[in-house]
DNA sequence: ATCCGGCGTGACCCTTCGGTGACATTCGGG
DNA sequence: CCCGAATGTCACCGAAGGGTCACGCCGGAT
């Protein structure tokens, strides 16, 4: 993980005690903190001012349901990433859960292998978000005249321009300037920006960078920061000399 | 290159000698150590009772397949992180590959530059490896006025002209910097800096020596650091004198 | 139903890289 | 000193990659 100092905080909500014996045992093990918890009702209560990484959710609970849960905290305005368990792997539940505003979903029985493997994913695609809202320092990106608040999705270009990012744009750009003078190769992009899971071709990637040029470059054809890499990918520069 | 203080293990499981001795060459290069086999029985047998930081598994294997391979380390909970390469850049291999417990994939052919962008990502990903890989000693090469950074393939010249190199530079340019004063046959270059399944004329060496000379040297015509050996290959100086 | 913005893809064109051949030059041995 | 072989040097070409644009899809808002 590329922050192993501030511990990663994942909550457990299952009412089988086995299964959340299980589950938790595992994640301790990756490294993570592990809160459990046996239904909706307390959970909801600790999230009110409780920050974590990520909450693993079983659809299924005695009071409140999963999907309740997930809307509610929506609703709230809170975007932690949510990662369903349910027991039956009926189609129509996965489109359930992502409308009630889930992340990713599971169905059991399921391999742990498999199901530490969503609970990566989903921290990985999330990495972002955590390290601009949590340091304020990480939050605002300044290069070349231009400033970037990842939180808002919001830039000021160079020229004054108040721009406003879409999700994607937005977290290219970060991921990119996690590594400043970096080469980051397009596959590289498309996991941490797309998940592991889904693919759309490179030349999507293309396009992103096109955009970000068009917004931040001053001579977007002969781009200082956003520079191509020959037959690898891009890389990033604060400082854009000759 | 970059030695990192405790010794970083690679295990390379490939059946085909060209791809298996390029992948390990530049793995030893980047200051790892490397074990190599051809297929998956003796990996699984020496992984019993050896650990290592890293598997770089192909998927096709004369008797165990990787994934099989994969799948048995996990169920025995060995949890080594896998890289995958893969004749076929099937997408849906990938989830295959993942789904049997590997963390990254590679297509094949891949170019030398992205598998080892991606060693580097998993081994900071599972924190075994530190940032201060992001800025080794070996990641840049200093001699007579000029500056290389093997990170970006940028260099600036004796007097001072920032130069982009291309991969092709930038390899033969470290394969040689690697040993200097050694002399370095045009065989060993094809077969670190190509690697496998590629075989380019002797000649095309001399045309990136000759680049390179272009490039650093003061008087390119009378070179004093990419020096000929006659009938054999080249030697690099970092001191050059008459 | 309609509109709209985000996003993914295909198509077209241009650039770059890498590899080769041709010719000049140098080296080394006889 | 001469000649063949290896190397220096350059120009060129094909292939692959990237820049750029326009279109189509889809989900959310109107």
């Amino acid at each position: 993980m590329s922050t192993p100092a501030p511990q990663i905080r994942i909550l457990v909500v299952e009412d089988d005690p086995h299964l959340a014996a299980g589950v938790t045992e595992n994640l301790r093990a990756e490294g993570y903190e592990v809160i459990s918890m046996g239904d909706g009702k307390p959970a909801l209560e600790w999230l009110r001012d409780q920050p974590c990484s990520l909450i693993v959710l079983d659809v299924m609970l005695p009071e409140m349901d999963g999907f309740t849960l997930c809307r509610t905290l929506r609703e709230q305005g809170n975007s932690t990433p949510v990662l369903f368990l349910t027991a039956r792997g009926d189609p129509a539940d996965r489109v359930r859960g992502l409308e009630a505003g889930g992340d990713d979903y599971l169905a059991k029985p399921f391999h742990l292998q498999e199901f530490l493997l969503r609970v990566r994913a989903i921290l990985r695609r999330w990495d972002w978000y955590r390290s601009s809202s949590d340091t304020p320092s990480g939050a605002v990106l300044q290069f070349a005249g231009n400033e970037v608040d990842f939180r808002a999705f919001r830039a000021r270009a160079w020229n004054g321009v108040v721009q406003e990012l879409t999700e994607k744009e937005a977290m290219i750009l970060k991921v990119l300037a996690e590594r400043p003078g970096e080469i980051v190769s397009r596959e590289d992009l498309l996991e941490r920006v797309w998940g592991y899971d889904v693919f759309p071709s490179t030349r999507t990637v293309d396009n992103f960078i096109l955009r970000l040029r068009k917004r931040f470059e001053r001579d977007p054809a002969n781009p200082r920061h956003f520079l191509t890499v020959w037959g690898v990918g891009y890389r990033f520069l604060v400082e854009g000399e000759s």
